[in-house]
DNA sequence: ATGAAAGCGCTAACAC
DNA sequence: GTGTTAGCGCTTTCAT
């Protein structure tokens, strides 16, 4: 690998005047300009971006974290975020957590190390504390994610209200007894908390009952709605939800394999209510009724944010776009 | 931020103590261990990786190059990948191409200036010999490509072979008019040049027809298919295929969408075929027939051949896991 | 306008 | 075992 020094030595000059070159610094003289251009062109020479780096503290790289990229809400998010990124030269570094807190640190410890010069986190694990405490090294965007008692800057949608207007939308079309998913437990702070507030106020204005046997915490993925809907048509009849509001599209397909698989019909023997409108639920074996995500907005507004604050400077979040909206279609 | 050199002045030691430290260096004294684990822990140190990468050259980060992220045979691709990486420590930075030779370049140029260590190229855009000249630089592994007249690692399964029994499956089932999808164009290496080949065998072996109106050439997104589906059925009837293989799930879903749309039967009126075996495609509104890729087996084996290659090691592909399969369904 | 020289934070001989 | 020292490739004073 050629370095600046060859480049100075082939052109006859100093590193110095060749790094003022690269830096794009006025005043070269226009010989010496063509010298090095010859120089560098014949050693073929690349400019180590670790040593400049290293040097200037000055890198083009900003860091996202997901929890499954398989996810297509993620992978869609990641797309548009990695577009938004291209417009101001940023390369984007991401990394899955698979909900492990291990992985997110090792993420905002690039931070602190330099590799990425601010992080969107589309997922978070770690105490809101010790994320807050990174925004020393670097910025830190919360994308569609939200902590309290902590100030870390974020774009999000309104879960809640997106959750109410879902399960209220259920009801008026008069199912009654609705069971939930959530990706979290109930008890415990973050996870689809707003969700869960949003599914809560619904029923309690409409004066419906809860059931323990109708909720399902910790549900991800299409394996855990198969097993969901598994253990909803073990109930007995007369306590087996006419509905069920998902978590995601993912986990609803789960529910509509299994099922499929049983002969049973949807929406008759159970309505089922998706989230996120993913690509292809249009053309599902029962066209899923779910709640469309911004996510190309979700992705925009985060990266404009991030690249900001990189730069120092402010920026409003524009959340004209930023609404939850209801996609009907056959499953309810 | 702290430095080393804080660390050891703290600690009242010098920095090469540290660092040995820092190494996992045999032999350091308990009683500095401790010391030195104080001192870091009160100045919350940690060591920057882009100074340490300058030093030793030794990152620990691979490159994968993919055209979207958002197609799920990718997303999956790269879940694997990064699951095997992360046994040898490595990070993964993936990048986007969109076809785009340009991104493409931008991705091996971070291989001369050693952001990453090595590279994972499941597309493939600009030249043969271009790509092949970066290897001077560090190891670059093809996965799921091939290029001829250079001499490139690569992982591939037998497009050729798997497209030539999805083929054949079609006229054993009786469809003897098959329109063809490709990615690629027909003329220009490159691009589904293999799965081409198998479709051209398949017709000969079996005396069939080509008619060049069969076939769709440069097909990609949904909405490709979406459209291939109206060109056929635009077609009058007597030259209408009576099958279509596609170069994707996400195409033949496009297909599909078009003749749910119109009220068309499939595989009556049009049989399809995917390639991919993606998520859901066994609980679409036709659970579609399609040919499976190992993409476990094929992340994992271009990670290991990958890491091999940095460490300068010796690595024999398992090809025992990298087979083609048909999954039959309805749509065929 | 250009060059010399001092580091950035770290590793790796080499010496003791 | 531990310290001293010379760089890695680059930027940035400070001279001239």
């Amino acid at each position: 690998m050629a370095t600046i020094k060859d480049v100075a030595k082939t052109a006859n000059l100093s590193i110095s005047t060749v790094s003022r070159y690269l830096n794009k610094h006025p005043y070269i003289s226009e010989d010496k300009k063509k010298r090095i251009k010859e120089a560098m062109k014949k050693l073929n020479y690349t400019p180590s971006s670790i040593a400049t780096q290293l040097r200037s503290k000055k890198g083009k790289m900003i860091g996202i974290l997901v929890s499954r990229i398989t996810n297509p809400f993620f992978s869609y998010l990641v797309d548009a975020i990695e577009k938004q990124a291209k417009i101001d030269n940023y390369n984007v570094l991401i990394m899955q957590t698979y909900d492990d807190k291990y992985a997110e640190i090792k993420m905002l410890e690039m931070l602190k190390q330099h590799v990425i010069n601010g992080l969107i986190m589309c997922s978070v694990e770690g105490s809101p504390q010790m994320i807050e405490s990174y925004q020393e090294f670097a910025p830190i965007v919360l994308c569609n994610e939200q902590l309290e008692q902590v100030s870390i800057p974020n774009v999000i949608t309104d879960q809640l209200e997106g959750t109410y207007q879902g399960i209220k939308f259920l009801i008026e079309k008069n199912y009654k007894k609705i069971a939930y998913c959530t990706g979290g437990t109930l008890n415990i702070e973050g996870h689809g908390k707003l969700r869960t507030e949003g599914f809560e106020r619904a029923l309690i204005e409409k004066k419906l009952d809860f059931k323990k046997e109708w909720i399902f915490q910790e549900v991800h993925t299409t394996k855990d709605g198969y097993d969901v809907a598994k253990k909803i048509f073990k109930l007995p009849k007369n306590i087996r939800p006419d509905a069920i509001f998902t978590n995601s599209d993912e986990v609803a397909i789960g529910v509509l394999e299994y099922m499929i698989k049983q002969n049973f019909i949807v929406p008759d023997d159970l309505a089922i209510m998706g989230f996120d409108n993913q690509p292809f639920t249009s053309v599902l074996a029962t066209p899923l009724t779910t709640i469309n995500q911004p996510i190309e907005a979700l992705g925009k507004e985060s990266t404009k944010l991030l690249i900001s604050l990189i730069n120092k400077k402010l920026y409003n979040v524009d959340k004209s776009k930023l609404k939850l909206t209801i996609i009907q279609r056959k499953s309810v």
